[in-house]
DNA sequence: TCAGGGATTCTT
DNA sequence: AGAATCCCTGAC
């Protein structure tokens, strides 16, 4: 019986902040893809109007949420991109925290291919629009709903220790594109790295 | 069964 | 500022 990584028991902002500099990993058949996770937000349902889970929405998609935290959450947004969410909270506490931008770290050339196709010669903006943005860095890692519920770090997902942030270096703000939750619009949970060119806009 | 909308990205 | 694009959801 394969058990949870200790590190997905603790609170979900606790572990919203605690995941900036630590690496994002897909395991391929081709070797590791990976980036520095420098944003997030965290959605803490039932109670958080921004949540899929908001009150209690208990469905298909969002099932894997009720579950035991450190699994991976994907959902497809505007039929075209994926999102890549972690599983937090207790069993039976539906929330989750959305990888926003990463900074590319291994296996860069699989990753520009992936998202851009077979160029002759990447350009700059082709690296600095990688990884920043989430439907923009799970394009590049390769993620998509095949990845729905697998267990991160008893999986090809892992999520390991890379680089430790200072507290002052960690910006805290309101989350993107939540227009619909009318008194949580504003609740400062977006976290990224302060100044780090691969958050998103 | 079906209309409406979205935790985005790219182009104009 | 608007389009692309389609699964999910809730209502009927």
């Amino acid at each position: 019986m394969k058990t949870i990584d200790p590190i997905f028991k603790k609170e979900t902002l606790e572990l919203a902040r605690e995941l900036l500099g630590m690496e994002l990993v897909h395991d391929t058949a081709y070797g590791e893809l990976a980036g520095k996770i420098v944003e997030v937000e965290a959605y803490k349902g039932p109670e958080d109007k921004a949540a899929h889970s908001f009150g209690g929405r208990r469905t298909t998609r969002t099932e894997v949420m009720y579950g035991e935290p450190g699994h991976v959450y994907m959902f497809l947004i505007y039929g075209m991109h994926h999102c890549f969410n972690i599983v937090t909270g207790p069993i039976g506490k539906p929330e989750a925290i959305l990888v926003r931008g990463i900074e590319p770290t291994k296996g860069i050339d699989h990753m520009l291919h992936k998202r851009f196709g077979e160029k002759p010669k990447y350009l700059k903006t082709h690296y600095k629009n990688l990884t920043n943005g989430p439907g923009k860095l799970c394009r590049s890692l390769g993620l998509n709903m095949a990845h729905y519920g697998l267990p991160i770090n008893r999986s090809e997902i892992l999520i390991q220790p890379y680089e430790a942030i200072k507290e002052e270096d960690i910006v805290a703000g309101p989350r993107v594109n939540i227009d619909y939750a009318e008194e949580h619009i504003h609740l400062p949970w977006r976290f990224s790295i302060r100044g780090n060119p691969y958050v998103s806009k």
